[in-house]
DNA sequence: GTGGTCTAGACCACT
DNA sequence: GTGGTCTAGACCACC
């Protein structure tokens, strides 16, 4: 099964930030394993209709963050390095940003807690979905 | 107390857009009722450091969405009356991607539906306590 | 033919109005279709002889009412659907103070009711067919 | 039977402008007479609670349009020029401007023609209960 | 004094 | 190339 990278154009959110964001989820759920090989910036710039630019920006990231590798002249590879393991409470340090940015915003539009809730519960069946 | 406004010229997130949040988290918690003034555009801007303009368009976003009123000549205050300016649909565009960075980095990080709605649940009841 | 923006420097009305005003006009008529370029900020600007931050401002706010969308180094576009941003009772209280100049106008020559609403019908008329 | 002038601060229109246009209506309609007499800077000022500047701007503004005549040490008195006679042609472009603001910005807002004129009416009735 | 508009010119992020 | 943000400084209307 290819690795089915996916841009959405009408979003804010720049596409060098959605593909980063994408490889980096699919590794960290496994849905991309150590070595697993990915398509070269000219091949997924043609694929995804977009200025190979962008394409080469997300990989740097990706390669600064030691999420992919790059081999010359073989091509983009899923990096083999040790999967980090977090406690829990690092976990939830990490998250908390986007928790706190979530309900500031809610409060300003004047949202109550089960609306959120009920939001975010469709988005996370959303993205279970397409990862399955 | 005084409204305390703060921003971070280090972060990404624009300064207009750091007032903005905050004054309209402020009135939607009720830590700033109708009819309270708000600094000067001038005054603010000598405050924190910044100018005049950024305050300015910080001031004109809050007015257009109805949280504040701007009097010529006298200065700005909160709005008599909370309203209803966006239809339903709009608010949950609005909030979505909020929404959206939440689960996915939620998933990212192995969440489960439960453990981030009551992350959630824990926040907004802070931030809602945090008024006077 | 393309769309033709218009600006008078000597009127009362701000120029990022004139603007806003003429584009959601447009777009309300169906004078612009959804996907339609609109020039760039720095292009109007050229040819409008005005500065760019004045059309930036007026894009803003376009973009804000979902009437057109800015996408980051590629330009500006009307939007693909027309979405009801706001309430009733908001769109109400934006076109009440031209509700009520006209009644007062119409008071002070001393129009009837039925002549004020038969001019009225007459220009909304003109207005719409005005289209291609 | 005092002539009733009333302001609303909370307006967008100044309040010299509601002043001048409130005077100016009267005497179209009749309701101040030439000769009538009208409250001094001083005294206006004090009973509306504003600056006496902005009484004195309105009452220059009627003076220059000849709608009112200032006796030194006497008063304020509506002038007793002739008043003009329009043709229906001559009250109709002098009430197109207003009829086309209201045009344009309901067809911006989405408004249907009978909304529009549901609208007018009402505001109509009401500025006339105020008169009598 | 207040806020609103506009110009000029700079820097940054994205494509 | 594109739009987004910010600074500096000016002028205006209103109170």
């Amino acid at each position: 099964m290819a690795f089915d990278l996916r841009i959405h154009t009408g979003s804010s959110t720049p596409i060098f930030r959605q593909i980063v964001d994408q490889v980096r989820l699919a590794s960290a759920t496994g849905r991309l394993a150590p070595g697993d090989p990915l398509p070269s910036v000219r091949a997924l710039a043609e694929r995804l209709l977009v200025n190979p630019n962008t394409i080469a920006k997300a990989y740097a990231e990706l390669a600064r963050d030691r999420i992919i590798e790059t081999h010359q002249g073989k091509g983009v590879f899923v990096a083999e390095q040790a999967r980090d393991v977090y406690t829990l409470a690092e976990r939830q340090r990490r998250l908390s940003p986007a928790v706190d940015a979530l309900a500031r915003e809610a409060l300003a539009l004047g949202f109550s807690l089960e609306q959120v809730q009920e939001m975010l519960g469709k988005r996370l069946r959303q993205l279970g979905k397409e990862e399955g």
